[in-house]
DNA sequence: CGTGTTTGACCTGCGC
DNA sequence: GCGCAGGTCAAACACG
């Protein structure tokens, strides 16, 4: 415990120094790909519209454009480009600062905790720099996919976290480029509210690396249901059905399962693990990128020759 | 072991 | 200030 609030702390000064250079979303303009929009529309009043998500404005910013795709846009085409809207957002890039400061972190944190005499003396990435009070405003790519398209991200993402939205009834989940030497993409994933067959994903920033060949080792791709213990709280014996590989991380069984899981008033696990239990059913294989999307074969990594 | 997910706690911005 | 909501961290697991 103490080691954990050690590194609460240390983490928090960490933060403290940076958090000045928080990352913010000014959606500058959209850029409709193909058909309809998004139905974002109402997802905000479910909860009382004490705070919808600020997708749902930007939705409706009259200003769509079709041209100007920068290359992340252009990267991804050839992937989405069927039957799926790409709305991209531009703005000023986040400096490096930022993908600095998470590679410091872990230097600095060692050097603090060596009493040995060579800890590094805070470096100061600060605040000093940000004179200009804009807060930082990051590329952020928006854009709607089915199910099926879904999984045909060919870079690796790693879940770093997973959160129900207020407006909608389906958690939000959190990805990052698992490649994270220096790279510091994020990608977010949720189901649409109004088609729950279509996805939004949001990617902020850009990759700094080359597509990913191949992955060091496949383990840790696959995950079957199992019941993690609770250090302290003996809530919901939580299972976990079943995640999906690596690089299309999507639609893992909690995605699903916690649907509703708002509506329900959270009552007991009674409920929640009933509907585990039917969703491990429908899809607890590992195959459930195969049942959900049928569409590629089976290829793992060498998606880069079908690339060029 | 290295890599990936799960998950509760924590952090931070924002509105009241 | 407090509380909420979105975003992130990291310990604990899981898997090959
Ligand atoms: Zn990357």
């Amino acid at each position: 415990i103490a080691q954990k609030a050690f590194s609460r702390q240390r983490k928090n000064k960490i933060k403290e120094e940076t958090k000045s250079q928080r990352e913010r979303e000014i959606w500058v303009r959209w850029l409709i790909w193909t058909n309809d929009v998004p139905g974002y529309s109402g997802s905000g009043e479910r909860s009382g519209g004490s705070c919808l998500p600020f997708e749902t404005a930007s939705f409706y910013e009259p200003e769509m454009e079709t041209t100007g795709l920068d290359e992340l846009g252009e990267l991804y085409k050839p992937f989405y480009s069927f039957s799926t809207q790409i709305i991209l957002t531009s703005s000023v890039s986040v400096p490096e600062d930022s993908r600095i400061f998470r590679d410091d972190k872990k230097q600095r944190t060692h050097g603090c905790l060596q009493s040995n005499g060579s800890r590094v003396d805070h470096v100061r990435i600060t605040k000093s720099k940000s004179k200009k009070s804009k807060k930082n405003q990051q590329k952020r790519v928006v854009e709607q996919v089915k199910e099926e398209n879904l999984l045909s991200d060919a870079w690796a993402w790693r879940k770093y976290g997973q959160k129900p939205i207020k407006g909608s009834p389906y958690p939000r989940s959190y990805y990052r480029c698992s490649s994270s030497k220096g790279c510091l993409v994020r990608k977010q994933v949720e189901r649409n509210p109004q088609n729950p067959e279509k996805f939004t994903i949001t990617y902020t920033n850009e990759h700094n690396h080359e597509l990913p060949t191949r992955r060091n080792s496949l383990a840790g791709s696959t995950r079957a249901k199992s019941s993690q213990p609770k250090p302290s709280i003996t809530k919901k014996s939580g299972k976990q059905v079943v995640s999906s590989p690596t690089s299309n991380p999507v639609i893992t069984s909690a995605d699903e399962s916690s649907v509703a899981v708002q509506d329900m008033g959270i009552s007991e696990m009674s409920t929640y693990q009933a509907i585990e239990e039917i969703e491990g059913m429908s899809t607890s294989l590992p195959s459930d990128l195969l049942s959900g999307i049928g569409n590629f074969p089976s290829f793992t990594g060498d998606f880069d020759e079908l690339f060029e």
